[in-house]
RNA sequence: GCGCCCGUAGCUCAGUAGGAUAGAGCAUCGGUUUCCUAAACCGGAGGUCGCAGGUUCGAGUCCUGCCGGGCGUACCA
């Protein structure tokens, strides 16, 4: 089903071109109402249209409006102030909208793509010579959400999971192990077997391989010695297959796949396409682009110099794709992986999902990629980029000693402060229960106060704000499903039978101003999915989620459910059901957020 | 130096191609529970949208210049 809102655009704007008679479009820009006294919906594009066919806009409004039926959606459309036209919906059609998402059970009525497209979407890619920490929830949970809006439009989503396992990090890794060999080599060999997917544990923990690449970095910046080693290994682990290499990639993979089930992400070893995936197609990336006479040798480095990018002398900024020693890069193995998605995979879109401070980077790859003719102008290529996870400082989230917080303390935290407060609010639960409620609360409120931000800035991550009941907050939201869930069971003990009084409903009774707040913003959320799949901004989405809850909550104060009279229970059980349809597919399918009948 | 991101209420943040009187939550002040979960609801107070210009019928939003913060800027990712 179609937007109210994209219906009565595409009516008004053919309005206006009619009236107008001129070439072009005349979008109508159609926009919620600012203010619910100027009705749900309101035309600003008519003052635009005025001045280009330099016209009074109020004349030019009144005879738009004049020219309009839209006797369909509408109780009126009038002109008000300096030519904008507002919208008042008919609580019939809205009724029948209503009626519309009943029927679909799984689509809610969201009107799919018209034409679905194939999106690449890459996200989370951690660098797997660590364990997981802050640093990489944003882009895990934003690419997942953003993967489950963009299925749920009916695109082909291709989730790739970049991870870092060719990079200098691991060189550096490979030496020390080398050097540490008797101590590690049996615990190696025991890997042979080794199924990063097998619920074995791991040999070698991660967090012994990650202090090493600790220890590591730390040689890295002071012993040339051993960084020159460290460069040599990453080469050769560029040019063939070190089994040290191997084992270590499972073990991390592993890791990481205990916190994405954690997190409930969509990712798992298929979606696994690391930088060393594309080692056989990156002698290739640099041959080519140098046949093409795009890359160049410069100082010894192999680089394309695309237009429009400067140094700090104000010379051209290279893009290096293969250093001096003769390893490959970030850029090397990036633009592989992009021929790959638009050759192989049939990419119409690729979608970036990291931090913003790669902006830089991805530029100068797409300037790269479209020189190279490897994406056209019809592949988008978006950076998808998202701010900084900060502490209550406002520097970056760290620990007292200065560490990365490791991801898994970071939501086991969340659990367990979450589980405080169900104890605290609701102590005779099962146990259980408890848990369960532990858990969707303590996970949905780190994932709910991340997608609740615009993405683009950084934000102070506060455990006491996310699991706060007031405010845009995920426990608020799954409290507002449970309440209706209560209202549900609830009806049983009253021998009121859902079922029938909703199968059977033809038309409904949207008389209390509630009431009808509630259902028209209920039939807005498609319009809600469409404004966060055209920006990847998933605030989009809980921002309507919450206004909704706190409809919900005004209608729930002033419109009895249970207690209403025939006329009105089962338009009002209808409202109930609905909002917490919406809410429970918006967090759980959309955001990956669990929501619990109880709490 | 140059480039990018940002600066909105005491605090944390929204603000969807420029639209009517800039919105939430916290904190603060006041009210609501014989009634479907008060983990809730309702109301008051709180703003020269960093500063100064400009474009426009109209600017938090676009342009220019400053101030303040963060990030990036040739062989890390």
């Amino acid at each position: 089903m179609k937007p109210v809102i994209w219906e009565l655009e595409e009516r008004i704007s053919e309005a206006m071109r009619e009236y107008a008679q001129i070439p072009g479009a005349c979008p109508a820009i159609v926009r919620p109402a600012t203010d619910p006294k100027f009705g749900d919906y309101q035309v600003n594009g008519i003052m635009g249209l005025a001045k280009k066919i330099k016209a009074d806009p109020v004349a030019t409004a009144q005879a738009v409006a004049n020219s309009l039926d839209l006797n369909e959606f509408c109780t009126s459309w009038n002109v008000a102030g300096p030519g904008f036209i507002n919208l008042e919906l008919k609580a019939e059609f809205v009724a029948r909208r209503m009626l519309e998402i009943n029927e679909d059970v799984s689509g809610l009525a969201v009107e799919k793509a018209k034409i679905p497209r194939t999106v690449v979407v890459d996200f989370s890619s951690p660098n797997i010579a660590k364990q997981m920490h802050v640093g990489h929830l944003r882009s895990t949970i934003i690419g997942d959400a953003t993967c489950r809006i963009l299925e749920f439009l009916g695109h082909k989503v291709i989730r790739q999971n970049h991870i870092g396992d060719w990079g200098t990090p691991m060189g550096m890794l490979l030496v020390i192990v080398e050097e540490l060999q008797s101590k590690f080599i049996q615990n190696i060999e025991n890997l042979e077997k080794f199924n990063p997917e097998s619920p074995l544990p791991a040999p070698i923990p991660l967090e012994e391989i990650e202090q090493l690449y600790k220890d590591a970095n730390k040689r890295f910046e002071v012993d040339s010695q051993f960084a020159a080693k460290a460069k040599k290994y990453t080469y050769n682990l560029q040019r063939g297959i070190v089994n040290t290499w191997w084992h270590i990639r499972n073990i991390s993979l592993s890791s990481c796949q205990k916190i994405y089930d954690t997190l409930d992400v969509k990712l798992n070893i298929e979606h696994v396409r690391g930088e060393s995936f594309y080692k056989n197609l990156l002698v290739d990336v640099v041959d080519d682009l140098k046949k093409a006479g795009i890359a160049i040798e410069s100082d010894g480095a192999i680089c394309v110099f695309p237009d429009g990018f400067k140094n700090k002398d104000g010379q051209s900024l290279p893009l290096i794709i293969e250093k001096s020693d003769g390893a490959f890069l970030y850029a090397t193995t990036d633009l592989a992986a992009l021929r790959y998605r638009v050759d192989e995979l049939g990419a119409d879109a690729i979608v970036y999902v990291t931090d913003a401070r790669q902006k830089l980077h991805f530029e100068m790859l797409f300037a790269v990629a479209r020189m190279a003719g490897w994406a056209s102008e019809d592949v988008e290529l978006s950076h998808v980029m998202f701010g900084s996870v900060l502490g209550a400082g406002g520097a970056p989230l760290k620990t007292r000693e200065g560490e990365n917080v490791k991801l898994k303390e970071l939501l086991d935290e969340a659990v367990e402060r979450a589980n405080a407060v169900v104890e605290e609010k609701n102590p005779g639960l099962p146990a259980e229960k408890k848990a369960e409620i532990a858990k969707a609360v303590g996970i949905g409120a780190v994932k709910y106060a991340d997608f609740s931000n615009n993405r683009t800035s950084d934000y102070i991550f506060s455990f006491d704000k996310m699991l706060a009941m007031e405010g845009n907050t995920a426990p608020y939201m799954q409290y507002a499903y449970a309440r209706i869930k209560s209202i549900e069971r609830k009806a049983q003990s009253r021998d009121v039978d859902i079922e029938t009084e909703l199968t059977g409903l033809k038309a409904l009774s949207l008389s209390d101003p509630a009431e009808l707040d509630l259902a028209k913003y209920l039939i807005r959320y498609g319009e809600a999915i469409q404004a966060a799949a055209a920006d990847y901004r998933p605030n989009y989405l809980t921002s309507y989620l919450y206004e909704l809850a706190q409809k919900f909550s005004a209608f729930y104060t002033n419109c009895p459910v249970l207690d209403a009279g025939p006329d009105k229970r089962p338009t009002r059980l209808l409202l109930c059901d609905l909002t917490a349809r919406v809410i429970g597919h918006g967090l759980s399918e959309l955001l990956g957020i669990g929501v619990v009948e109880q709490m």
